[in-house]
DNA sequence: ATAATAAACGTATTTTATACATTTATAAAA
DNA sequence: TTTTATAAATGTATAAAATACGTTTATTAT
C-alpha cells in the first residue's frame, strides 16, 4: 500500500471529474499563404465534422507530449516547434462532458511531413482564409493562435520554422507579408533580415521564380542565440 | 436519461483520470520593488509549506473563474488583471497524484488589498529576490511568470495594473526600473511616456517625495484602444 | 544581340532613440 | 525673509534606425 493518509486521499479526491485534452494548431506555409492542417472526424461525437487534431492526455504523459504524439502519429515529424497557446477551461464548451483543453500551436515544414500518413488520417491543409466550421470552440483556438503567431513572429524568429532550412530572402518575405498580411518594401527587408545577421548565405541559387536566381541561405540559430543573449530582441 | 450514446459515454470514459488545478502568481508593486504574495500551506499535504495560492478547479466553474475565486477569497479583490501564463502537465510534478496546474499571474494594486482577508489566511508579501522554497513546481511558476511580465510588459501598458489609480511619472518610472531591473534615464522615460499619449494629466500633486511635487496622472485607456486599434503598440 | 524580369544593391530623408544641461517649484533651514 | 536643497520638469544636440524610392545585375528566352 502507498505511503499516502486519508487525508492525503481525501485531499485529492476533493475536486470533480474534468476531462483534460489537448488540440494542435497545426500552421503551414507553401510560399504563398498559412496553411492550417485539420481533418474530418472518423469516429463519434462529431463524426464526420471538421476538427483540429487532438487527444485526451493520458495519465502516463506529459499535456506537451501528448501533443506530441498526436502530431506525430498524423504528420510523421518529430521536434517540431510547438507552443502552448492557452486553456480553454470553460464549463460548457463540451456538451458531452465536462473537458478542458489545451490548445498548442505547431509550425511545421510543409515539404517535410509524411503525406501517405496525413492523407491515411483525413487531414486536409486549408488555406487559412477558406477554414470551415469546425468542431466545439475550435474556430476561436484557431483565431487566438493566428494573433499569437504574429506577436511572436515579431519577437523571435519564428518564421523559420515554417521555411525549408534553406530559402531565398523573397522566400522569406513572402512568409512574412503571409502573417502579416501587408506587403513589405523589398530593399528595406532585405537590409533589415541581413542587418540582424541571424543568415548563412550559401552558394546555391534558387532558379525556380526567376532567371538570375536568389541565393539561398540557411538560418543561424547560433547566431541569433548569441543576439538574444546580448538583449538584443529581433523586430521586423 | 441522457442522450448519449454509449459509444459516447465510451469515448469520454477512455482517458485516464488527472487532477487539475491553478495556481496564482500575484504580483505587487510598492513604489519599490516587485513583491509575490505567497502563503504558508495550513493542511496537507506540504502543510507549513510555502506555496503559491490556488485551487483545484471544480466542475461548476471554468479554469480562470477558478483562479479568481482564490484570489478574491485572499485578497478581497474582484476584477483583478489576471493572464494564463501556461499548463504545467508533466507527470511526476505533484508526487502525490497525477495533478496538472494552469499557473496564472494577477497584477494588483496593494494598496487596494484586504489586508486583514490576507493575513489571516497567512498570506505574505515578499520581495522578488527574497523568495523562499516554494511547493512543487511553485518556484518555476515563478520565474515564468516574471520573464512574461517583462515581456508582455514591453508591448502592453499591464505596468498601470501595478500603480494606483493616481500616480506620479515618477512612480510609473520607478516600476518599469523594478520591472527590468534597469535605470531609465528620467527625461528620456518622461518624453516617451507622454509621447504615447495614454495619460491624462491632473491637477493634484503627489508631494510625498518631494518639495516641488509631482503632477498625479491617469491612465487613459480609451486613448490606448484606440492607440491600438490605429496598430501602434507601446514600445518602452 | 536584345528584351524581359526578379534579384540585389544604393542613397537621401524622416523619424525615433539616446545623451546630456538647465530651469522650476517648493519646504525647510538660516 | 532670504537662502538652500532637491525632486520635478523642460530643453537641445547628436546618433541610430526606419522609410521611401532609384539603379544595376544576372540570367533565360526571344
Amino acid at each position: 500500500m502507498n505511503p499516502m493518509s486519508t487525508q492525503l486521499i481525501d485531499y485529492y479526491a476533493a475536486e470533480d471529474k474534468i476531462h483534460i485534452a489537448t488540440d494542435c494548431i497545426i500552421f503551414g506555409f507553401d510560399n504563398e499563404s498559412i496553411k492550417l492542417l485539420i481533418f474530418k472526424r472518423r469516429v463519434d461525437p462529431f463524426k464526420g465534422q471538421w476538427s483540429l487534431i487532438g487527444s485526451f492526455v493520458k495519465a502516463t504523459e506529459s499535456v506537451n507530449d501528448a501533443a506530441k504524439r498526436v502530431l506525430t502519429e498524423i504528420t510523421g515529424l518529430e521536434n517540431v516547434f510547438m507552443k502552448q497557446l492557452k486553456v480553454y477551461g470553460g464549463v460548457d464548451r463540451d456538451p458531452g462532458a465536462r473537458c478542458i483543453t489545451v490548445g498548442q500551436y505547431a509550425l511545421i515544414r510543409i515539404e517535410e511531413q509524411d503525406k501517405t500518413l496525413v492523407e491515411k488520417h483525413g487531414a486536409v491543409w486549408h488555406d487559412l482564409h477558406e477554414i470551415p466550421d469546425l468542431v466545439l470552440d475550435h474556430n476561436t483556438l484557431v483565431k487566438d493562435a493566428l494573433v499569437q503567431l504574429k506577436l511572436k513572429a515579431s519577437y523571435q524568429p519564428i518564421g523559420f520554422e515554417l521555411l525549408p532550412k534553406k530559402f531565398t530572402i523573397p522566400n522569406l518575405q513572402r512568409l512574412y507579408e503571409a502573417i502579416y498580411q501587408k506587403k513589405f518594401d523589398d530593399r528595406n527587408f532585405r537590409k533589415k533580415i541581413i542587418a540582424l545577421d541571424v543568415l548563412t548565405k550559401l552558394e546555391e541559387k534558387d532558379k525556380s521564380t526567376s532567371k538570375k536566381g536568389a541565393f539561398l541561405h540557411k538560418f543561424n540559430k547560433e547566431k541569433y542565440n548569441k543576439l538574444v543573449n546580448r538583449g538584443i530582441n529581433f523586430r521586423l
